[in-house]
DNA sequence: AATTCGTGGGC
DNA sequence: TGCCCAAGAAT
């Protein structure tokens, strides 16, 4: 398998793959610069992540934190709120961590060496390569599940891409193929290959520049490949949200400062058993915040699927008096709300709460 | 190595 | 509807 890459015209392949990309290649908001700071947002934000939901919060980012230093100054709820919907927010989180490594340690300037890049905050193999090669045009592999699918047919690998261990076989392959000539245009072209050409279901190998290179077209394999092995089904989980009014005011929550939705705001949540009642909502938030937690009414249901949970909601709105609120909760009234930084689950309360008026 | 981390789109 | 997926990293 690995053997294949030799059988590789690899000139011929570095060639056709780097002209079809100049010629086809999407015009891309973070392909219209060169700083290094503004390539490395595009590849935290491009994590799991499609190109087409990226660009417009990769637009507003870079025009509120135009450079390094305005990102590693920023406070992290105004960091969060331009990251929200976006998912994954610890990558936020990370990268402002990395940021400030950068600022403090290299002047500012993003290191130039893997070693050093791979060390910072949220950069791992496959950004440590984007950014090496894409910015310093150097001859890094940046093996992502794109590069993963390309590289298995063209050298018709089958290991099992789903594996940790296999994504090494593949960064071997790339340092054996990459152009030493346009290290960015390689790596960019694999990608671009991946997610244009060389799709998971229904590859247009008719449409492919390096067909005639590729293993598996030859042997009408395509569709075989890549083996990967399913994922684990998600749980779930009952949830009460209940939005607690105190005249204009709505009691809010920051989750902890790990674990899912880490620091984000959300109205006051109750684990569950099963479904309870109005009554139960306000028994138990009253006994909890040491007053009183009356009219509580049901509003809406709804359910909110992660990558690997499920929550169950029912949405309720209710009134307090007297509440002893903690350290991580505190009321705001609606020009504030609209500042803190809401997840998925909170937005759907949010809507089914402007939809009646509520808020 | 296996889990944990979001969200929206496609079929 | 349910499942898979999309430029992965941290634990």
């Amino acid at each position: 398998m690995e053997g294949s890459v030799i059988n590789i015209d690899k000139k011929q392949f570095q060639n056709d793959l780097i002209d079809w990309f100049h010629t086809e290649k999407r015009d891309l908001p973070w392909r219209r610069t060169a700083d290094p700071y503004q390539i490395w947002i595009s590849e935290i934000m491009l994590q799991q992540t499609r190109v087409d939901t990226v660009i417009p919060y990769y637009k507003r980012f870079v025009e509120k934190f135009p450079t390094l230093h305005d990102l590693a100054m920023a406070d992290e709820e105004v960091l969060l709120k331009q990251w929200e919907g976006l998912g994954y927010y610890s990558r936020a989180r990370n990268l402002q961590a990395g940021v400030r490594e950068v600022a403090e340690k290299y002047g500012g300037k993003v290191p130039g060496s893997r070693k050093e890049i791979l060390a910072l905050k949220g950069v791992g193999p496959y950004t440590a390569g984007a950014v090496l090669s894409i910015a310093y045009g150097l001859p890094e592999h940046a093996v992502d599940g794109n590069v993963m699918r390309v590289l298995s047919r063209i050298l018709l690998i089958d290991e099992d891409i789903a594996k940790p261990k296999t994504r090494k076989v593949f960064e071997e392959a790339v340092t054996a193929l990459i152009s030493h000539e346009d290290p960015s245009a390689f790596n960019q072209g694999l990608m671009e290959l991946g997610a244009l050409v060389c799709t998971p279901t229904s590859p247009k190998c008719l449409l492919c520049p390096v067909r005639e290179h590729c293993a598996a077209f030859n042997e009408g394999r395509q569709h075989e490949l890549p083996v990967k092995t399913k994922a684990k089904t998600n749980k779930g989980v009952n949830y009460a949200m209940v939005a607690i009014r105190s005249g204009e005011s709505l009691l809010m929550e920051k989750r902890p400062s790990t674990g899912l939705l880490a620091n984000m705001w959300q109205f006051p949540l109750l684990e569950i058993a099963e479904s309870i009642g109005a009554p139960g909502v306000e028994e138990r938030l009253s006994e909890q915040f040491k007053g009183t937690v009356e009219k509580a009414e049901k509003i809406t249901s709804f359910k909110h699927v992660f990558s690997h949970l499920t929550w169950n909601v029912d949405g309720f709105i209710a009134k307090g008096v007297n509440l002893e609120i903690p350290e991580n909760m505190k009321w705001v009234n609606a020009a504030e709300m609209d500042l803190l930084p809401i997840s998925g689950p909170v937005q759907k309360m949010k809507t089914a709460l402007t939809s009646r008026g509520d808020a």
